[in-house]
DNA sequence: TCCACTGGTTACCTGGAGGGAACCGCGATG
DNA sequence: CATCGCGGTTCCCTCCAGGTAACCAGTGGA
């Protein structure tokens, strides 16, 4: 059996596709919950091709309210995958840029995005299967 | 400039990285906000090689409530990402087995599983180094 | 004089994700 | 006779992500 849900030395480790996966201090987790978040991963993509400021951002993501802008670009600072310069002009202008680990974060993001994308209509297809079998026979 | 937020037959639409994204009905939320549960993905990786009954799933995920196992099996099972097998044998077995399309999402999501691996170490870092410099000058 | 734009902060509120615990029928086991 | 394991369902509660709105200082333009 490949699978495992063991202790390593007193931490409770899952072993699985040959790969250890802590619970107790769980990277994966620790870094999907943040990405995770309804903007981050939009963010990101807004800012793959360039450094983008404020109020530039939020023209381009026109449903993020002013509050979450600040939030996400704070979160996203806080784990290194951007950097905040403020430029003294009149009036000041901020600009946010990724980082080198922001690009490389893109990567495996954008291979979800295109996963998403190459079959959401199997998924939405799955979906009204379900729901339909799920009214008649339950 | 390669970005555009603008309206193509009144649908709203992104173009990042030359690929559009729709943001009235986005695919890529669509997925992403169904796999970004807390134990979605978990649950994918440890169906990975081979299929689990309900109990064996929740042994092998011991800090699963109950509750969650059975919603986050049946969120899967309505996306396509696995298929629901009821032995009837005496007490009735249930098997969870993932699709193939459970399978194909497996992919990017273990790029994303390896580059938060990866790259943890180094976002630990960035926020310990946020978070001091916040303390001090704000 | 009044408004708009810059880049935010703050207070308040709500919906829903997720946890905990009890309960279910059935059969096997002690 | 009681308890365990199977595979759930149901109710209740808490917490927080995220939305709304008001407010801020400073400057430029009509």
């Amino acid at each position: 059996m490949n699978k495992i849900a063991s202790r390593i030395e007193g931490e409770r480790v899952l072993v699985i596709d040959g790969v250890a996966m802590s619970m107790d201090d769980c990277p994966v987790r620790d870094v999907l919950d943040h990405i995770g978040g309804k903007w981050n991963s939009l963010m990101l993509l807004a800012l793959a091709d360039g450094p983008m400021r404020f109020s530039q951002l939020r023209r381009f993501i026109p449903d993020i309210s002013q509050r979450m802008l600040t939030q996400t670009l704070r979160d996203l600072q806080r784990d290194g995958y951007l950097v905040r310069t403020v430029y003294p002009t009149l009036p000041p202008s901020v600009e946010y840029r990724l980082t080198d680990l922001g690009h490389s974060l893109l990567t495996p993001v954008r291979g979800l995005v295109q996963w998403s994308q190459a079959n959401h209509a199997t998924i939405r297809q799955a979906r009204s299967a379900y729901d339909a079998q799920d009214g008649k026979g339950r």
